[in-house]
DNA sequence: TAAATTACGTCAGCCATATTGACATATTTG
DNA sequence: CAAATATGTCAATATGGCTGACGTAATTTA
C-alpha cells in the first residue's frame, strides 16, 4: 500500500488561487461525525475479514458466495432450501448455480425429506464440512486478535454493538441462528 | 423474513433411519468455536450497514461503487486518483466508469494540479457533498443506536475490535485516513 | 536535451454474483 | 380433485470487478 498520506495536494501559493466554484472546499470531518471512525472502520475491517477465505476459495474455484451457502448449511445440516434463500436474502436462480457447484464438487448433499418429499434438505458432506471449518478456522483466527486486548466486558460490548447494527425486526430472527 | 425456525427437518423416527454415508450429521457448534458469535453477526451486521444507503443510490441510478467513491472523496476533497485506487483496492478501469458517472452527474469535479498537472485532483461538488453527507447520516444513524447501550468504555472496546480486524499492515495508514 | 518514468485515461473482452420473469415438476393439503 | 407448496430451470439483464493493451501529457533523470 503505498505512501497515501496525500495532504489534499498543497494548494500552493498561486495568488488568488482556484475559485472553488462548484467544488467544496472543506470535507467531511471526523470532528463533525464522531461516528465516523466506526463507519470506515467497519468497511476495511469487513474487507479484510473476508479477504482471508477469499484465497483459500479461489483455490477450489470457488467465490465468496460459495462460501456463504456452505457455511450455513454446515452450521444447519439438514436445512430446507427456503430457509437458506431466507437467510442469504437471494433468490433460487442464485442460488442455484452456486449450489449446484457445491453439489457437483462433493461439499453439499441434498437428501428428501423424510416428512415431507418436496423438500431437498442441504446436508454438508465431510469434504464440504472440513472445508467450512478451514474457513470458519481463518475468520475465527482474526476475531480472536481482534478481541485479545478486550475482558469479558468489552467481548460483550462488542457483541452487543454488533447485534444492533442488524435491522431490528431480524435481531431475534439472527439469534436463533446463532444460539445452536 | 418467514419463520425460518427450523429444526434440522425433523429425523423424525423411522427405524435405522437415513445412513450417514456422506453427509456429516453434526454442524458446526457454537459451543465448539465461540467466534461463530462475531463472525455471524458481522456478517448481518454488514448486510445492514450497506442496506440503507442502497435504497438512497437506487433513486440515483448508483450503486454500491458509486457510493465507496463518493464517500472517500468527500472525506478527502483534492485527492489523487491514484491514492483513491489504493483506499479501494480496485484497478483503475473498475474506477473509471463509477467515476464518468459521478463527474457526468455533477457530483465529482476533477482539476488539474496546480503543482503537478498529471494529477487530476477529485473534488466533491456541492451536489455530491449533499449526497454524501445523506447517505453518511444514514449509516450514522445506525451507528448512534447500536452504540446506544455502550458507554465510554464499551465504545472505546468497539473501536479497537474493529480497528484490530483490520491487517496489521494497513491499520495506520487507515488510522491516518480517519483521524481528519 | 533526449529518454524514461509517472499519472491518468480508454478500448475490449471476460468473470462472478445477483436480478426479474416465465414455466415445469413433484408432492402435500384443503 | 384443485390449489398451494417446495424446488428446479431457462433466458435475459445489471453491476462491479478483472486482465491486457495502448495512448497522452507532464515530470524526472541520465
Amino acid at each position: 500500500m503505498a505512501d497515501v498520506i496525500y495532504g489534499t495536494a498543497p494548494n500552493h501559493a498561486e495568488g488568488p488561487a482556484i475559485q472553488p466554484s462548484e467544488p467544496a472546499p472543506a470535507g467531511l470531518r471526523l470532528a463533525d461525525k464522531p461516528e465516523l471512525a466506526f463507519i470506515e472502520l467497519l468497511f476495511f475491517a469487513y474487507r479484510d475479514f473476508v479477504g482471508d477465505p477469499d484465497a483459500v476459495l479461489d483455490t477450489f474455484g470457488f467465490g465468496r458466495a460459495h462460501h456463504r451457502v456452505l457455511h450455513f448449511v454446515s452450521r444447519n445440516p439438514g436445512m430446507m432450501v427456503a430457509d437458506l434463500l431466507d437467510i442469504l436474502k437471494i433468490t433460487k436462480q442464485s442460488l442455484a448455480r452456486v449450489l449446484k457447484q457445491l453439489v457437483d464438487t462433493g461439499h453439499i448433499e441434498q437428501r428428501p425429506g423424510p416428512e415431507d418429499r418436496r423438500q431437498r434438505l442441504l446436508f454438508p458432506t465431510q469434504k464440504g464440512k472440513a472445508l467450512s471449518m478451514r474457513l470458519v478456522e481463518l475468520q475465527a483466527q482474526r476475531v480472536r486478535t481482534a478481541l485479545a486486548g478486550l475482558g469479558a466486558d468489552g467481548r460483550a460490548g462488542v457483541e452487543s454493538f454488533l447485534r444492533r447494527m442488524i435491522d431490528p425486526a431480524d435481531r431475534d430472527h439472527v439469534d436463533q441462528l446463532i444460539k445452536r
